[in-house]
DNA sequence: CAGTGGTCTAGACCACCGG
DNA sequence: CGGTGGTCTAGACCACTGT
């Protein structure tokens, strides 16, 4: 037997991925185009069904086509966009860009949840908390300043923690196994301590992210991360 | 053959999922822990090892494990959380949370490319470009403040184009195939002619998303959506 | 070198749903 | 009803990488 000299190895899901791709975004199969079946595709590739199969769901995922048992596989007219954001720890971020960072404790205090808070957090009027603000610098600036409220009830063991040396992401993160989280991104304008730390003027439009995060169905933690003028969270997809 | 009453149906990569999930998340397999290699699970869950694959992997990209041949799968100690945020149409998100949307053209202009547009959308010094910018209300109520250019060099139908009725969004989605997209979200204070659309004091807080399109290495259009204060951007994971 | 994940295959059965 | 995607299987080969 001579060997095929020129192996084409196998097509993989990727390659035809690809190629459907391709005939998407350059408008071969426009919006509303009803895409083969697997199985045309599978034979037109030179590939077993489930490796077609792969790659749709794969674009399906992305958003491009939408899949339905018996009508088969439609391009979408809008894509259902989605973006991805990463959510580094502040300190991998600054490291990531290069930069230098520490970290600083402001303040800790335990206290009865407030008002607002037990919304928040779905909080008995019992419940106590542990109040952490602290500062993340990047090359010596102010990066972000974290305004943390942490379930003591739920979580008994941060009345022992300090975070004099150790942000409280990090010590959460040891303390608490994966859990559900709530975030939500806004613009709100510099008030009060906020203003000292990031060095924002009063009413500055300051950038912040809120989390809330949940494990079991109980709160553990609600955290305010404030961050200094001119940051951009991005993404590309 | 007395069938088996109780008929369970096979093992299925769902099954298997939540299974490595709850163990994952309740702690029993704690950060760090190398999991048991797919052919064990496949053995242990009475499933091919193609079940067990397919969970594992959608637990990778969920950002709770790393894989790499030979060495298994381990539990992250950080979990490189990435959170997914819909970009819909804002008509659509409008009408999503039950509201009325209203789109107003306010103005349009053809003219040279200035130079900070120029950089981002790597345009050269004879580019023309189009400057859309109008209005989205919910229920009567400004929403968003649009800020858009669009590349009339590469796109020369949009000199034609008429965006009193239909958003400039809009029309490019039917004018332009599917695109790479860049995407920055950040706090900006507000000024000029979105203080009167938006009915922001100049200065407010104003959350901004900022868009970048390419197609075919092409930039298409760039975009400023600029936000009514109040507005905030959620997901939960 | 050997063990782990990465992927492909050929075949099968099933669930859904449009005509 | 019949076609389409959804999924499982058993087996195979491969690529990477720790020891």
């Amino acid at each position: 037997m001579t060997p095929d000299v020129t192996a084409p190895s196998r097509t993989t899901y990727r390659d035809v991925r690809a190629a459907i791709l391709s005939r998407i975004t350059d408008g071969t199969w426009g919006a509303g185009t009803i895409l083969p079946s697997e199985m045309e595709l599978a034979e037109a590739f030179g590939c077993a069904r489930a490796t077609v199969n792969r790659a749709m769901r794969e674009i399906e995922e992305m958003g491009l086509v939408e899949r339905k048992r018996k009508s088969g596989t439609r391009v979408r007219a809008a894509p259902v966009r989605q973006a991805r954001f990463e959510i580094p720890l502040v300190g991998d971020e600054i490291a990531a860009n290069g930069g230098t960072y520490r970290y600083a404790l402001v303040s800790t205090a335990t206290l009865p949840a407030p008002d607002w808070l037990r919304g928040r957090m779905g909080l008995g009027a019992g419940d106590r908390v542990v109040h952490v603000t602290a500062m993340h610098y990047a090359d010596g600036a102010p990066h972000q300043f974290e305004d943390r409220w942490i379930n003591a009830t739920a979580l008994p063991e941060v009345l022992e923690a300090s975070f004099d040396k150790q942000g409280p992401t990090e010590w959460l993160i040891a303390a608490v196994p994966y859990s559900e989280v709530e975030i939500g991104l806004m613009a709100v304008a510099a008030e009060g301590p906020l203003c000292d730390h990031l060095g924002h003027a009063p009413g500055a439009p300051v950038f912040r992210v809120e989390r809330t995060t949940w494990w079991q169905g109980q709160a553990i933690t609600h955290v305010r991360l404030n961050h200094a003028p001119g940051y951009r969270m991005t993404t590309r997809y």
